[in-house]
DNA sequence: CTGCATGCAAACCGTTTGCATCCCC
DNA sequence: GGGGATGCAAACGGTTTGCATGCAG
C-alpha cells in the first residue's frame, strides 16, 4: 500500500499511519467515532480532533474517501475508486456494491437543464445479506 | 395521491399551512433555516423548532421530501415523486434533474451480494446552467 | 531547527427536546 | 374542553478550531 510515499506533502505521523491502515483494512465504512476508537487500540492518548484532521486530510488528498449518506455522520472509505453503497435500513451497516459507475445515466442527464454534469453519487438502500437471512427466517420458520 | 384526506392525524395549523404551501410553490429546495427565514415574513413569531418539528412530521406524513445531499444540513422539496437531484458545486443551488427513475440499475445491482433493495438515490454534481454559462464566458470572453 | 501535527478543551452549528401555554377540532 | 401544536430556551451530537507543545523531516 505505497499510498503516502507518491505525495511527499503529507507528513506521515504515528496517528496518521494507524488510521490509513485502519481504513485500507477495512471494509466496515467506520464513522469518526468508529475510526477514534480503533486508533486508540494502538495510540490511547490519540485526540479525537487529530482523527478529524487526519480524515480531512487523508480524504482531501485522495487517500480515503468520506461518505456522507443519509444519516446524521459522515463515514470513512479505505477503498477510492468510485463505487456505490447499500445501507442496510434494518442494521445500518453500509456495504459495496460492485456495479460499473452508471456512466451512461450522466450521459442521459447531462443534456437536460443545460447543467454540466462531472461526477454522481448513487446510494442503495434495503437488507444486507444477513437482514435479509434474518427477516426471512422469520416469515418462514421451517 | 389522496395522502391528506386518508390521514386524519395532522392538525392544520397555521404554520403548517405556510410551510407547506411556500414549499410547494418553491422549486429552490431550502434548508430548514430558509424555510423559517421564509414563514417568519407572514408570522413574524414562529419558531425554529416548530418549522423544525412541523418539516419532520410533514416528511415523515409523505407531503414533502427531506433531502440529506452531501453537505452539512438538510434541504425539503414540496415537490414528492422519486426524482435527481443536481448540487451545484459552483453556488450550492440544489436542481432537480428530470431523469426518470432508473429502475433497471436496482435490478441490476439487486442480483449482487444478496441483498435486498428496495430503494435509490442519485445525487448529481457539477455545474447549474448560470455557474456553466458565467465559467464559459469567462474562458471565452468575445 | 523549522513548522506542520498533536492533545486538549472550548466553541460551533444544525437540530432536537422539555415545558408551560395556546388554539385547532 | 381536550390534546396536539406552539414559542422559548436549553440541550444535544457531530464536527471544528485556537492554542501551547511535540515531533517528523
Amino acid at each position: 500500500m505505497k499510498v503516502i510515499e507518491e505525495k511527499p506533502r503529507i507528513r506521515i505521523t504515528r496517528q496518521r499511519k494507524v488510521i490509513l491502515e485502519g481504513l485500507k483494512n477495512s471494509t466496515s465504512h467506520p464513522t469518526a467515532g468508529e475510526v477514534y476508537d480503533m486508533v486508540r487500540q494502538e495510540l490511547p492518548r490519540v485526540s479525537l480532533g487529530t482523527v478529524y484532521r487526519n480524515l480531512d486530510t487523508l480524504s482531501r488528498d485522495g487517500h480515503i474517501l468520506k461518505l456522507d449518506l443519509d444519516e446524521g455522520q459522515k463515514r470513512f472509505d479505505g477503498r477510492i475508486d468510485h463505487h456505490y453503497h447499500l445501507r442496510c435500513l434494518s442494521c445500518g451497516r453500509v456495504l459495496d456494491i460492485n456495479l460499473d459507475p452508471q456512466t451512461d445515466i450522466v450521459k442521459k442527464a447531462n443534456g437536460m437543464n443545460n447543467c454540466l454534469i462531472t461526477g454522481h453519487k448513487l446510494e442503495f438502500t434495503g437488507l444486507c445479506p444477513q437482514c435479509r437471512r434474518d427477516e426471512e427466517s422469520i416469515k418462514q420458520p421451517n
